[in-house]
RNA sequence: CGCGGGGUGGAGCAGCCCGGUAGCUCGUCAGGCUCAUAACCUGAAGGUCAUCAGUUCAAAUCUGGUCCCCGCAA
């Protein structure tokens, strides 16, 4: 039976399954930091971040300050006497008087290969850039993002045509895993500590919402690298004349193909677009108001044939 | 009350503004043709038009409520 006492820090879907895993292991957790519910979806509703709404359910205590700068957060932060923290995409910037409260510290979970994709999207970087292989660390935390020294990783390949979302939820899945893994061996025989490799460095800056849009001028990879990057969340797209209206039709799943054509041009009958070198094929698609459908469903409706023109 | 789109035979759409008992492409099933085919021909099955109520001689189409799905934004 573990004996540590824990404070787990996790904002999105991606923290879950670990705080999940923390619970099956038998840790005493003292409290759940999370994100402050906002104003999000549809009808604006305060809406709880997923770490959130399962701690609830598992009745952890949940503690959701915007900041911990504040002495008065710290204290509370104190007050948990926790023996170390585990954060996982938590959202928030650790303080060095955060980080040094818990007696053996703070560690990250962190979905990349370190010192690649520091930051905050490394999934969808890494799909973007056309990497094959990715994977999670845990590493102890420090000031500096992402930075700190890694006492364990796991690898994974990246197929071809893997999603971002396929990615996401394959990473989750192990990097629970592997922090219990580590917490365990943290108990039994301790664990050593590598300094990153100071070649290599980048960082995986947030997606904005202008990078969401497709660019078919750009050669093929890039688009198909785009686009599962994108997908399903926020999904890459692009604007198509649908029954005479401008449309956004979003882009979940395509194949990069030769071919050749203007860009953003359809050169068969099959959803082809060319684009600035070769060509993509998009299989699943979604209109705007509608669920996603395969690309033969979608051209039943609307038979876009060769020569259409994709904005 | 943030803005908006949508729920029509198994799938994707049209019809709704200008009420009069349902159409297109495809799928399914049966038969035919062909050396052969995601080919072609013939025929068939399959829909309380989300739901409740109202207006009307008559509603998928107009009015009001409810449920569900989704896009934007954040």
């Amino acid at each position: 039976m573990p004996s540590l006492r824990l404070i787990f820090m996790g904002t999105p879907e991606f923290a879950v399954p670990t705080l999940s895993e923390l619970l099956v292991e038998g840790y005493d957790i003292a409290a759940v930091y999370t994100q402050p519910p906002r104003k999000a979806g549809r009808g604006m509703g305060e809406k709880k971040s997923p770490v959130h709404a399962f701690a609830d359910e598992a009745g952890i205590p949940v503690f959701t300050p915007k900041s911990l700068k504040k002495p008065k957060a710290q204290e509370q932060f104190a007050a948990h006497e926790a023996d170390m923290a585990v954060v996982v995409a938590y959202g928030l910037i650790l303080p060095k008087a955060v980080l040094e409260t818990p007696q053996y510290g703070c560690i990250n979970v962190h979905a990349s290969l370190l010192p690649r994709w520091r930051g905050a999207a490394p999934i969808q970087r890494a799909i973007m850039a056309g990497d094959t292989e990715s994977g999670v660390m845990i590493m102890r935390m420090e000031e500096g993002l992402d930075t700190g020294p890694v006492c364990a990783g796991e690898r994974l390949p990246i197929s071809q045509d893997m999603t971002a979302g396929e990615l996401h939820d394959e990473l989750c899945q192990m990097g629970a895993k592997l922090c219990a893994r580590t917490l365990a061996r943290f108990e039994t025989e301790g664990l050593s500590f590598d300094a990153q490799p100071t070649e290599g460095v980048t960082y995986a800056a947030k997606i904005s919402n202008e990078e969401t849009r497709i660019d078919w001028k750009k050669s093929s990879h890039d688009v198909h690298n785009h686009i599962r990057a994108m997908s399903p969340m926020p999904g890459a797209w692009f604007n198509a004349l649908l029954g005479g209206k401008q449309e956004r039709l979003k882009i979940l799943r395509s194949v990069s193909v030769p071919g050749k054509g203007d860009p953003g041009t359809l050169i068969d009958n099959n959803l082809t677009v060319a684009c600035g070198l070769n060509a993509v094929r998009l299989t699943l698609v979604q209109r705007a108001g509608k669920k996603p459908m395969a690309a033969a469903d979608f051209l039943r409706g609307f038979p876009l044939g060769k020569g259409s023109v994709f904005g």
